[in-house]
Formats: C-alpha cells, sequence, structure tokens
DNA sequence: GCACGAACGTGACTTTTGTCACATTTTTCT
DNA sequence: AGAAAAATGTGACAAAAGTCACGTTCGTGC
C-alpha cells in the first residue's frame, strides 16, 4: 500500500501536470519499480521489449549500435518523458533497435503493453503523451542527423559537451575520452586531440576522467 | 459530386484496408486534391503547415536542409502513408523543418488539422494509423543514421542506388550526378568519381541522366 | 613502495572526402 | 549551324578523420 501511494505521487510529480488524476491511478496500479546506477544498461539490442518505461527521474541514453559493435548516441529521455518508440516495438513484437543507458541514477516506471493500448482508447490526455514523445524524439533525432551530416566533428563535440552540461546541470563532464568516442561513433585518439585544441582555445579544462566547460 | 466519390474512391484504393469506411466517408467531405508532377517542391523548410498530406499515389521524397543550403534525404513516403510528423508540427503552430518534393508525378489528399485531432479521439484504427505513421518515419530515420554514421560514402551511394531502385521499380535511374551528390549531402566531382568505380566494377552503366543498376 | 592497468599525449602516416581548375561532351535555344 | 548551358571526366591538391605505435601519467591494490 505505501508502495502504491509511492508509485502514485512519483507519477503526480513527473507527468501529473499532463495526465489526468483517473488515469494516474490506473497507472499506479499496474506499474512496475526500476531503479537504476549510472552506466546500467536498461535495455540492449536485440531484446525483446515487454513493458515499456517512463523515466521519472534521472537520465537515460539512447544509442543505436550495429553488428560490428559500433556505436552512437541518438538522444537522451529525462524525467517525465517516455520512449514512446518502444511501445510500438512491443506491439509488433520487434527486438529492440536501440540500447538505453542510464547515465545517473535513475527512477523508471514500467508498464505493460496491454494497459497502454487500454489507455491509448481511453484517455485524450494519454494518446496526446504518447504522440508528443513520438514528436520529441522524431525532432531529437533530426538533430542528431544535422549534427552527423553537416556537423565537423571539433563542432560536434563541442556540442556534446554543452550538451551534457546542459543535461547534468553541472559544468563537470565526468567522461573519459574513450567514452565521448563511443557515443560520438569516432576513436578515442581523435577526440583527445580535438579536446587538446578546445583546451588551448579556453572553452575547456582537461582533467582525468573529468572535463570542465569553462565559457558556456 | 462526382469529385467525392472519385476522393472516397482513392481513399479506399489506398488506405481503405486501415481504415473504417465511416472514417473514410468523413474523409472524403474535407479532402482536398493535390496532384503534383515530378521535382515539385510540396513543402519547403519554413512553410507554416496548415494542412496535413496523405500520399495516394506517386512518391515524396523528405529531406533536411539548414540554414547554408546543405541537403540531405531523410526517407520517402510512398502510396498509403502519411507524414504524421507534419500533423504535429501543424497543432503546435511550428514551421516546417523539412523539405517535401515529389519524385514523380503524385497525388496528394490535403486535410485540415482540427478534422485530424477529431479523429484521433474518434477512430481507434485512425490513431493506428497515425502511431503506426510516426514508428516508421521514425525506423527510416535511424536507418538514414545508420548510414549516414557507419557506412562510407561508396556504400552510400550504391545503397541509395537500390533504394531509388526498389521504390520506382526501374532499374533506369533517371538523376544527375548532381542532384545525387544533393541528396547525400556530398559534392558533384565525389559523386562522379564513386560511380565510375561502380561502373568499372561492372555494377552499374552510366549514361547521361540516367543510371543503370546492373546487378541488384 | 611497486607493479599493474586505465587514461591520456603525441608524432607519423593513411584513408576518405572535399575542393579547384579545366577539359570534353551533349543538349537546348536561337 | 553556332552559341550557350548543362552534364560529366579528370588530375592535382588540401583537409578531416582514422590508425598505429609508443610514451607518460595517475591511481589502486598488494
Amino acid at each position: 500500500m505505501q508502495n502504491l501511494l509511492n508509485k502514485k505521487q512519483l507519477l503526480t510529480d513527473s507527468v501529473g501536470y499532463l495526465l489526468e488524476e483517473e488515469l494516474i491511478n490506473e497507472m499506479s496500479e499496474v506499474a512496475k519499480l526500476r531503479e537504476t546506477v549510472a552506466d546500467e544498461i536498461i535495455i540492449h539490442v536485440g531484446d525483446e521489449l515487454l513493458m515499456i518505461p517512463i523515466v521519472i527521474s534521472g537520465s537515460i541514453k539512447v544509442s543505436r549500435e550495429d553488428v560490428e559493435g559500433n556505436e552512437l548516441l541518438l538522444y537522451y529521455i529525462e524525467g517525465g518523458d517516455t520512449c514512446a518508440m518502444t511501445l510500438q516495438c512491443c506491439v509488433r513484437k520487434v527486438d529492440s533497435q536501440i540500447k538505453a543507458t542510464a547515465i545517473e541514477s535513475s527512477v523508471l516506471l514500467m508498464f505493460p503493453v496491454e494497459k497502454m493500448e487500454e489507455w491509448m482508447d481511453k484517455y485524450k490526455s494519454w494518446r496526446n503523451f504518447i504522440i508528443s514523445s513520438y514528436h520529441s524524439r522524431m525532432m531529437e533525432l533530426m538533430e542528431t542527423v544535422d549534427a552527423i551530416a553537416f556537423m565537423r566533428l571539433d563542432e560536434r563535440l563541442l556540442k556534446y559537451l554543452t550538451d551534457q552540461v546542459k543535461l547534468m546541470g553541472s559544468l563537470e563532464i565526468l567522461h573519459t575520452h574513450q567514452q565521448i568516442a563511443d557515443d560520438l561513433h569516432s576513436s578515442r585518439v581523435v577526440i583527445s586531440r580535438l579536446l587538446k585544441q578546445l583546451e588551448n582555445k579556453g572553452v575547456i579544462e582537461i582533467h582525468r576522467n573529468k572535463i570542465i566547460l569553462k565559457q558556456f
């Protein structure tokens, strides 16, 4: 019971301004709580998707990974949002095309597909929520396409750093050069080189496992 | 009256297997017919979106374009499909982020946003149609991301040519090297060079304004 | 303290892609 | 036919990014 009240509170705090109380109540009843630590992988490429997550707090990184292990960051999902794409993957019983990783300790609530489909019919607010989620993801994906297609790697790197700062609300980026290289689908050596250039320009400070953005 | 029956027929033929008759009837009443010739631009970047198209026949090319005139093909929309993204753009009164071009003479039916929102509440089949459209576009966008991020230009070029062949149902690709360069966001010289390599390998034949794919 | 591994720095070189300049061919328009 | 425009071919060069090899620094655990 405490648990149920707890879930309702989490939902009210994160998506209460979007969804009506009756729906929140229904959601509280079927939600499964999942807590993650930083760097925990939530969904692997090829996973069968049985439940759909809503992010309550924290941040999730969604990335693409091909057969050869190439990786590329697509977008982030923050508190109060969901990855609606998983819904259709679920319905169509398609395995996950993406990898989802918590980039900080996060709280998720997981919902069964059947309920989500039921809510689509029953609640207008839910429909708006899902469509809006699709739209946001789509826009973010377009931004990613823009970056890969039109920007040079040094520009993408700077964008990555500022995005990270905005997301985490801290000027300190706690990543190794290798991790950044993975997210941008580049190599460690190249990223180190470009970071050094940014340091020489006075834009960042490089420390072990940490980069500090000096001008924002 | 003839016109109305005509629209109903077009809708039945293209999306009749997805949407119920009552909805098709409603759609026929508000649809505006739009016919395009090949290479006609249907939506420019920055256009205010007032109506949402459903492609009845033909093929539409959706591409991204940034301020400096850089261009990149994102995906195609074929008969029986829609660009659901425009719906949300419409609702939120956001200007178009993409350019849509007919790649052959095509027939579209245009619908007002208000009706589309109304149908979202009223018809389950419409909801599925829209969600499914979002999902397909998302998947295609991911494939594009994969291509830009993980493939070399020669591989992307070959993929572009085979995609084109599949789409148009003809082994003859009626494009100039410049057009291909634009779609892939590269330069004419580079594309000419890579095409010549493909010709030397026996994969294609190069003619003026035309490329013939020899092995598929 | 020392060994070890992880993270980072760096020079030399290669591959991929883009750019420039100019030649050639084909089509279009008088 | 002849001029102009569009499409393509090509060599030389430059820039961006990736790769390789190896060195250095830093922190942890024994």
